[in-house]
DNA sequence: CAAAATATGATAGTAATACTATTAACTTTG
DNA sequence: CAAAGTTAATAGTATTACTATCATATTTTG
């Protein structure tokens, strides 16, 4: 899978950048050193400025890369959903129990995420820290109508409608396999954030994923 | 319910507020159109200085009653959620069978949300469509642990913890309560965002709401 | 009812943000 | 080697998110 991962260029809705950052040394340090420090300082915190002095580059510099860093959270959320479509496909093709196919492509959008060592610029353990803490935001704006007709949040949608269709194909009498693999998406990066942030009210704890909830429930409703 | 409502007064953790809106024409001013303008305009847009000129006052006088515009929007959605809180009680007492007192909880979460005419300076429907749009944001801060200690969010855990004891009555042996219970109130928000937004991977459609997925759902798992 | 306390309004000012524009230096390519 | 493209450095603008001060209006209370 890694030698698989290392020939795959993940390619991005072109309105997401102004130049393709992976294309240069100084588009893929931003892609590395912006998940950085997304990840220490929060999205509100994080300008192109505070970038431009951790790379040593400078803040115009960037702005050729990504008109904003709204647009750039996009990209980088992207960027993880299609490696996380991926992922899902090389797990489901070929297997033909639809339980079992359910089971993985669950298991890897519900688990804790390591690094992919494919990737050098790219740290996919810090990715989904960012995804947890920060993907709401893509959506939750005054733009998220225009920006959806616009082609940004395809990637995120072609993951859940896989889980959509093996849905079906597991139950095809169930009536509400899009809000089912809606919810178990957004679900389990929520589950997450309150096992890491309002323990109180989440099953989850310290370093456990949201698999066999989210297991559990899916073959109580559909088996 | 109305008559009992009238003579309820909200009242909120004070760390939320410098002073208490609720005590002042201009406070209830500044609630009742900070929900118009916030959900005009978008939380991101939304300033001090736009909420002034549309209510004829001065940027610093609503700075007298809160710190900024953060504190300003957990005030508002822990006024929500007290409020569903109040009606949920109600709703769920004197009610002994247990499937039943569930079912009205889910109900009360997931249903679209009328305005309620005890609070004339609080539209209960347009603020349910900023709890929609906006919650999240509440939560995903880099601040949300010092807030959480501080008390930020305990009525919205309150809300959940009522439905978790109400859960663990109808299936003591279910081992993910606390889960079920926070992806229940959680994603029948999403739900609705997707459905006012991402209409492709969510089955509500137009003005339905997501009472029927939820209920659905929590019965084939907890019975 | 007068003095004191409090609430509000108006204005000004500051630091940071989110950019845009210009120019210069350096690097690649045809 | 000249042209084109990339990056760095600097400066500048409008807006935001406040803070501070002072005047005035209103309310409280002794």
């Amino acid at each position: 899978m890694q030698n698989l991962l290392s020939n795959l260029k993940i390619t991005l809705n072109e309105k997401l950048y102004v130049k393709d950052p992976e294309t240069s040394e100084l588009g893929r340090n931003i892609l590395k050193n912006s998940i950085l420090l997304m990840n220490e300082i929060g999205f509100e915190a994080f300008t192109f400025k505070k970038l431009g002095e951790k790379i040593q580059s400078n803040e115009s510099s960037i702005y050729r890369y990504f008109e904003n860093k709204h647009k750039l959270l996009v990209y980088l959320t992207s960027w993880y959903w299609s490696w996380m479509e991926y992922r899902m496909v090389l797990a489901t093709t070929n297997i033909s129990n639809p339980v079992e196919k359910l089971e993985k492509a669950i298991k890897l959008v519900t688990e804790n995420v390591a690094d992919d060592q494919a990737t050098p610029h790219i740290n996919e353990e810090i990715l989904s820290r960012i995804i947890v803490e920060e993907f709401a935001k893509t959506l939750m704006t005054k733009e998220v109508d225009t920006e959806n007709k616009e082609g940004f949040f395809l990637v995120y949608k072609r993951v859940i409608n896989r889980i959509i269709a093996i849905i079906q194909e597991v139950n095809p009498e169930y009536p509400f396999a899009k809000s089912l693999a809606s919810s178990i998406v957004e679900g389990a990066l929520h589950q997450h954030f309150l096992k890491n942030h309002l323990k109180t009210i989440t099953n989850l704890s310290e370093k456990e994923c949201a698999t066999d909830f989210y297991t559990d429930m899916v073959k109580k409703i559909l088996l």
